[in-house]
DNA sequence: GTGAAAGCGCTAACAC
DNA sequence: GTGTTAGCGCTTTCAC
């Protein structure tokens, strides 16, 4: 492999040439800086970031930790952050913690961490219990998500009761008066799932319908295979019903199946919305309305901030937040007609 | 951030037997080791993982290159590779390629990879034309996928051939003689493609059933949206149908989607089978019958070929080649009863 | 079993 | 505008 002297040598400078020519230092003649080009191509030279990172303290890596990439809400939430940070010249390594407690700490404190650049960290397990856990990490890193909202870092998320509330308005206006709420997660105490129910009772005083509290359905982890358990369940105990507010697309996706094998028309007999906007509500039998949680400003709200870490390392600003939009998408599975 | 002579400090004893500790070499008295372990928890200290890859070479860090996360097959691939490479502790760098020539070349090539270990490379616009290209790559690498079966890098993917030929006896077990094979694409030359529409062939023939090429029907881009439109165009054309080979679970989940739109009944009057065995198959309505390609041993074994690689590393024996057992799934898409 | 010292390839302070 | 040089934190060779 060669090194910047072999490159140095090649273009008969010294190596603070090559490298201000590397780095793209301004003052460096053209013609001395196409004679050190031409060597880097000759020799096909690529600096060695290992001894560019120990050198600058900068690897330009960034790590992203999400529960698990087999959710396609965290594959696409990945797909936006390596789009984000390749435009900053970063790269990204991902680790799946599994939503496990213990997994996600071992990860933020792990010893990979000591070679990235920041952490952009969605956490699932971890809560504002572990704040001062969170604050004992010095890396540059910004939160991702609700579970924790007030922690000691930046913050990105999505405006969970505004857009639950928006979703369950949308089947309110559209007439539905027995809507049930699927993923309530009372032992999780805070995130998502308290955040959406609260919108879901706030669109309901907002239009003056009474919340009937057997609407409210717990969901425990919000996969395709839970929504259905639970929408089989809600079905086996009669309780009549014309809407649904799943508070995830694979929960919502899960118990269409469930009702659409139970007989039911969607949405003639139940209109459905879920949430996150996944590619797979465009294609779903019937295709599923849901509320956009902005993922791309997600990602590129997070990567400035934590580019703003990088930059002012000591900065004791307070820990920063940015909601971001969401929008209502309508598809056929709530649809006006009924 | 405390370094290994801030160690040696606290310890009493010199870099070289904290760095003995650290790196598991055996011939170090226990007192002392226990001595360098409590001033390492004591400093909380990390090693510098770029000082160490600049000294050792190696950084512990494999880059995974596929076409697109959000595409279930590789996000569900990255999660076998990323559980994989924990194993062996190692850690991912992932990057999309696009599906894009130009992207893939840069990607290999990058500056980035000089920072990694190892390469894992999903190719999806390369092919055996380039094996020259391949070939200048120093960095170990294993090709993944069918694109190019005979490179110039040990290769691992799925029995194409067979499990296509599988899947399509599945359905000719089942009664089935009119069997439309979804996601042929003649401008692709070599790859899945071809190799899925060549099992498709050899079952018919096994089976003495000619092959009614108005059955054959290409889907240029695997995704749902692309198979919904195949099969759209195909039902246009009015040609009898009773079963139906999509060539990933994604073209099959579109399709079955304008299926049921048309009125159509699955298993009933249309016998469908997929290929990946992506999670979302056990929940579609109907649930899908797809192959299973053996995703975690294509991920073990091709960290195993890059772990040799990296121990051999000049090694000049000729590229090595794993085809992984696949797997007939039988879901409700296929069910006998007619 | 442990220590001293060299050096991996780079950046940046400083000199000219 | 370009050269010299120190040193980032680690592994490793070679003594002892």
């Amino acid at each position: 492999m060669p090194t910047i002297h072999d490159v140095a040598r090649l273009a008969e400078v010294s190596i603070k040439t090559v490298s201000n020519v590397l780095n793209d230092y301004p003052h460096v003649r053209p013609a001395t800086r196409q004679r050190v080009q031409a060597a880097i191509d000759a020799l096909d030279y690529q600096p060695n970031l290992s001894a560019r990172g120990l050198r600058s303290g900068r690897t330009g890596l960034v790590s992203l930790i999400v529960p698990d990439l087999t959710n396609a809400y965290f594959a696409e939430l990945a797909d936006v952050v390596m789009r984000a940070a390749e435009a900053q010249g970063l790269s990204v390594i991902i680790a799946q913690s599994g939503a496990d407690r213990e997994r996600e700490l071992s990860l933020i404190r792990g010893p990979r961490m000591q070679m990235v650049d920041g952490i952009l960290f969605s956490a699932l397990a971890l809560s504002e219990d572990d704040n001062d856990l969170l604050a004992a990490i010095k890396k540059p890193m910004v939160l991702l998500g609700e579970r924790i909202l007030h922690g000691p870092k930046d913050h990105v998320t999505m405006r969970n009761v505004e857009g639950s509330q928006a979703a369950t308005a949308h089947l309110l206006e559209r007439g539905r008066r027995r809507i049930v709420a699927l993923g309530g997660d009372s032992a999780q105490g805070v995130g998502s799932a308290a955040l959406r129910l609260e919108g879901y009772r706030r669109a309901h005083a907002a239009a003056g319908v009474e919340v009937d509290e057997d609407l409210v359905v717990e969901v425990v982890g919000w996969f395709r295979s839970t929504g259905a358990a639970a929408m089989r369940e809600f079905l086996a105990r009669g309780i009549p019903f014309d809407g649904l507010v799943a508070f995830n697309d694979l929960i919502a996706l899960g118990a269409m199946r469930v009702l659409q094998e139970a007989g039911l028309q969607i949405p003639r007999d139940v209109a459905v919305i879920g949430f996150d906007d996944i590619d797979e509500t465009r294609y779903s039998l019937p295709t599923l309305s849901t509320i956009d949680p902005g993922r791309s400003e997600i990602a590129e709200v997070a990567l400035r901030f934590l580019a703003d870490q990088f930059d002012h390392p000591d900065a004791a600003r307070a820990p920063r937040d940015h909601l971001t939009a969401f929008r209502v998408v309508e598809r056929e599975s709530s649809a006006s007609a009924r």
